[in-house]
DNA sequence: AGGATTGCATAGCGAGCGTTACGTTATGCT
DNA sequence: AGCATAACGTAACGCTCGCTATGCAATCCT
């Protein structure tokens, strides 16, 4: 029943390929890239992945998983603006940090909307919690508020992969979360013009 | 001195490619697609523009300079705050707009990365301007502001591009209205959106 | 008209793409 | 040991990529 043990670390290699489309994207990575960064020759990486676009998913789908830990795990925190601020936050030192390629995988790569819908879902669901409890104003969009989001995140890891530095993309989150309505017993902080 | 005629129009052809290069990316357009979509042959092709790479920066540089049209037209209004809206509220619509590809060449092409930081530029100069003016608070980080709003283009590009409607990305560009400092004499609330 | 010049269309170049056929090697079961 | 099984490495498939050599067609100049 048993036959030759294969000679590497599923997991690392899928770790591998994940660290491959992330950098360069599905299309610009060629399955001789992969299989050069994997040490895997191509009927084993075919035997073990099925083919490029399903090894594409399962390591998105990886990708996914461990960035909607680090999300849910900031979603969790007492109020939105500390779980908002958390995120960028979070997004801006992934984005940028040393030893993975620059920017997010999720928020990049074109054929990615489903997840990223997902991941907006995530927030928006936050938001309105946040709504209920009076934690933001009743009446707030949501649906604008958490799209509006993903699409800062987006641009700061665009400007991760044109190069930016941390601090350049923690400027752009500091800058966005402006845009978060204040909570209702916030006072306006603008003196001159009582309304 | 005279040879032959060009059988077609050089500047159409080049409005072609540049409608194929926004659609598609400039790895995902094949030469041969260019050929086909500009009805031209590929010795005719080469001749005209030089190569593929040529190419592209021409019709990207036809790209840059269309849109900085718009874009310099809208910093000229009275305020930032003016300016801006105008700014999001257009991109938001030419995202969209049937007829011509979703989302915008410059904003979404890797490779076009000094001419984003040449638009983040002269959004930071108006708003460096609008400090001056009293038109935005003393102390305003108009790097970080400029960055945040290229950051959000970026981010309603990639909504366009994920088929997100002219409603959907408008939304993103009023939301984001909201991290624009109050000037010093406006009143607290946003009465202030693209329109 | 005749030569020079230039653009055209066809057809093909070498290289790289995603993928697989083929023969070999290493394991567990009997 | 010997067989079935499964993963291995090599080498190649058909295809598309960006790009060009070759020969024909259309223009201007004399």
């Amino acid at each position: 029943m048993a036959g030759r043990p294969r000679s590497f670390d599923r997991d690392v290699a899928l770790a591998t390929a994940v660290e491959q489309f992330w950098r360069h994207g599905y299309e610009e990575t060629s399955v001789a890239s992969l299989t050069a960064a994997m040490g895997v020759s191509p009927p084993s990486l075919y035997a073990a992945f099925g083919d490029k676009h399903r090894l594409f998913e399962e390591a998105s789908a990886t990708y996914f998983r461990s960035t909607c830990e680090a999300v849910d795990r900031a979603l969790e925190l007492p109020t939105a603006r500390d779980a908002v601020a958390r995120i960028l936050d979070d997004a801006a030192r992934a984005h940028t940090r040393a030893g993975t390629p620059s920017g997010c995988l999720m928020l990049t790569e074109p054929r990615l909307a489903a997840q990223r819908d997902e991941l907006r879902r995530r927030i928006q669901d936050r938001l309105e919690r946040a709504v209920e409890d009076g934690d933001l104003p009743p009446g707030t969009r949501t649906d604008h508020l958490s799209a509006f989001l993903v699409a800062v995140l987006r641009g700061m890891s665009g400007c991760a992969r044109d190069g930016g530095s941390t601090e350049d993309v923690l400027a752009i989150a500091h800058t966005a979360m402006a845009a978060l309505p204040s909570s209702p017993g916030a006072e306006c902080d603008d003196a001159s013009a009582p309304r």
